[in-house]
Formats: structure tokens, C-alpha cells, sequence
DNA sequence: GCGACAG
DNA sequence: ATCTTGTCGC
């Protein structure tokens, strides 16, 4: 499902609905052993994005291994169209696995997404991998605040449908934002970020791809 | 028109 | 996201 990237807004909206129609979002109890994250950061007054992947295996969540790309910024950041300014970093950065994880969790939303098409669900659809959306704050869908410890969870909804979970994956610490990307349901996506947040709020993939990508910045000069 | 608005 | 020091709290 490859496409072009340098889209003006409004047909990256259109290609958004047509990436829509592909999104799965199936159930079945999945068992992954491993697990991918997968963040952005950005440099030079943001016109360079550094993506970093990590992998660990799971449910024991040991390093195993991750890869990296640096490269310009060509499109501005749009609340709905992030995936059209951190998609291409991302397919650099992924080209260079040596092997693919069984699901890769996002820094940003899955369906829970105006067009249900957040840059977890348009990458899995993209690339043919199972993700999960996990975004550390709001973007769609209506909700309640979720209870003060590590477990607690309360739904994403949208006009009846539920979209994803606000989940605290730490106690006393602000939720994150759980939808599934693609080839996943919100159950076992929220039981997979859940699992992976280990000892942050963070699922420890994701936290890591972040804490890599700023380190390769500084390191960048 | 007003408020919201992933990273 | 990024620009930035110290500081309150578990």
C-alpha cells in the first residue's frame, strides 16, 4: 500500500480516507514476542527528524536491538496530518531492521483520530504491521477521567463507538492515550502498552526510542 | 463564530 | 515537537 508523500493537506486528507478503508481492526488474543517503539525527535530549529526504533523482546522486555534515521522536515505539523510529517523518517529508519517485531507502538494516536486514521493505524496499513497508538494527550473522541492507579481505564468514545482507552500506566501520573493502529483490537492493545510500561508512564519501547532519538541530537554536534 | 488541536 | 532552571512531590 505505498503512496506518495509530498501531498498538499488537503489530499493528504483524501489519502487519509482511502488509508481508512484498509485500517484492521481485528480481535484475537495476540502474543507477541516482540516489541517495537517508535518516536520522532526533531533538530536544528526543527527542520531535521531523527526517528529511532527499538525493539525488546516481550513479555520479558529486554533490549534487544534498534536503528535510526536523521532526515529533513518537509511537511508542518497539522493536528490529524502528523503521520505526513513523521511517515517518511519513520520508513527510513524502519528499511534498516534486520528482522520485523510482531507489533510497533507509536508516539501518537491509532483510530482514535478524526479520520480513524492516526499515524499508528496509516503506518500499519503502510507497512503491513500490527501497531498500537499510544499518545501522551487528547485528540479524539469523548472520555472520563480514568481512576489514580497504574491499570485504571476508562473508554475513548465516538458517537457510541468505543475508540481506543485512557489508560494509567503509572500511578498518580497523568493517562496516555490508547487505540489500536492495525492488525489489533483495543483489549490487547491496551494490555500490550500496559504491559510494556513497566516502570514509567511510558511503554518502555517508546520511552526509549525518545530517550535515543534526543541523545542522537545533542550527540548530532 | 467559538473552541479544540497527536508531535 | 522545541526553547529552558529550578523546584515540588512521590
Amino acid at each position: 500500500m505505498m503512496h506518495a508523500w509530498d501531498l498538499s493537506p488537503r489530499d493528504a486528507i483524501e489519502m487519509q480516507r482511502r488509508i481508512a478503508k484498509e485500517v484492521v481492526v481485528y480481535g484475537g488474543t495476540i502474543h507477541p514476542e516482540t516489541v517495537a517503539g517508535v518516536d520522532v525527535s526533531y533538530a536544528s530549529k526543527g527542520r531535521l527528524a531523527v526517528c529511532c526504533i527499538t525493539v525488546f523482546s516481550f513479555p520479558d522486555m529486554d533490549f534487544i536491538n534498534s536503528v535510526h534515521s536523521i532526515m529533513e522536515v518537509r511537511f508542518p505539523y497539522i493536528p490529524g496530518l502528523l503521520t505526513f510529517r513523521e511517515g517518511p523518517s519513520v520508513l527510513d529508519a524502519f528499511e534498516r531492521l534486520d528482522f520485523i517485531p510482531d507489533v510497533f507502538i507509536f508516539d501518537g494516536q491509532g483510530i482514535a483520530h478524526p479520520r480513524g486514521v492516526g499515524i499508528a493505524s496509516h503506518m500499519g496499513v503502510y507497512l503491513g504491521i500490527r501497531s498500537i497508538g499510544c499518545a501522551k494527550s487528547h485528540l479524539f473522541g469523548d472520555y472520563k477521567i480514568p481512576g489514580p492507579r497504574k491499570g485504571d481505564m476508562s473508554a475513548l468514545v465516538h458517537k457510541g463507538d468505543v475508540i481506543g482507552t485512557v489508560l494509567r500506566t503509572r500511578d498518580n501520573t497523568r493517562p496516555v492515550f490508547i487505540s489500536p493502529g492495525h492488525m489489533i483490537d483495543i483489549i490487547d492493545s491496551t494490555r500490550i502498552a500496559l504491559e510494556c510500561a513497566t516502570k514509567y508512564r511510558l511503554p518502555e519501547p517508546v520511552r526509549q526510542a525518545h530517550i535515543m532519538s534526543r541523545k542522537l541530537i545533542e550527540q548530532l554536534t
